[in-house]
DNA sequence: CTTTCATTTCGTTATTCGGCGAAGTGACGA
DNA sequence: TCGTCACTTCGCCGAATAACGAAATGAAAG
């Protein structure tokens, strides 16, 4: 009875896990418009990367996110096939936050972030002195 | 901009939050069957009261589960008109585990803690020594 | 082949969370 | 009205988690 592998209540914990943070929601939210890379999102989000890069591998661990290297940067971006439970949950959480004022003013910024150009944005990361 | 209420993304998190703990997640599933008293969710969880009383408002907080008090036990039970978010997350959830091992034994068990007599059940909880 | 640099991993710290037992609460029964 | 008893609240502990900066990684550019 104890130590059973209960694979279904494992990978079901490690989504609903991964959506009980306002980090992750956010990064999710704004993955909703498409592709970002690791960079993108630090600057929306004013996190330290290796708190990012923490955040992005527990999403993508829950299979709520996937990545591509592409060039020098990694684009994070929503599955083109999730798993049933993770669309369904993903689904209702932007239902659920759509309102939010923080994930309005999130999309707000992501129009100039997804403007700008990458190099100028991780040039400025990286002189944050 | 710092300091939102942010009341969406606040009530969103709480339930999420809620549906994050495996304990937790097993008890809303042995609600699906009816209505329970605490001491019958101990009895299932075999867990301390006072640790599955803590779950269980934090299942009611996140507008998961209601309570009534019945004489001298307090019955939990799934909202009849819960928020949407409530209904859909809830839902999500029951589809995602419902083949999960823990939870099938728990409804296996949940028959025998159901037939049994309340005074019994109480008694049996209280005499643990 | 070496340097650069976007990202990840590692190690540390502060906070949150799940667990328990003890004490508190409040309604029912004697 | 006093005790009993189901449940909750409180205070504590150990484990998990979010945050950071420093060091490692590894692909592309020079």
């Amino acid at each position: 009875m104890t130590g059973t592998d209960d694979q279904a209540m494992r990978s079901y914990l490690s989504v609903s896990k991964a959506l009980a943070d306002a980090s992750r929601v956010r990064m999710l939210c704004a993955l909703r418009g498409g592709d970002l890379c690791v960079c993108q999102v630090i600057k929306l989000l004013e996190l330290a990367p290796s708190t990012v890069s923490k955040h992005l591998s527990i999403l993508s661990q829950a299979g709520l996110v996937e990545s591509r290297k592409e060039g020098r940067w990694v684009h994070y971006y929503l599955p083109s096939k999730p798993s049933k439970t993770a669309a369904r949950m993903t689904e209702e959480t932007f239902r659920a936050v759509a309102a939010s004022s923080e994930i309005v003013a999130d999309e707000k910024q992501l129009e100039e972030i997804r403007d700008s150009n990458l190099e100028d944005l991780c040039r400025e990361l990286l002189c944050k002195n």
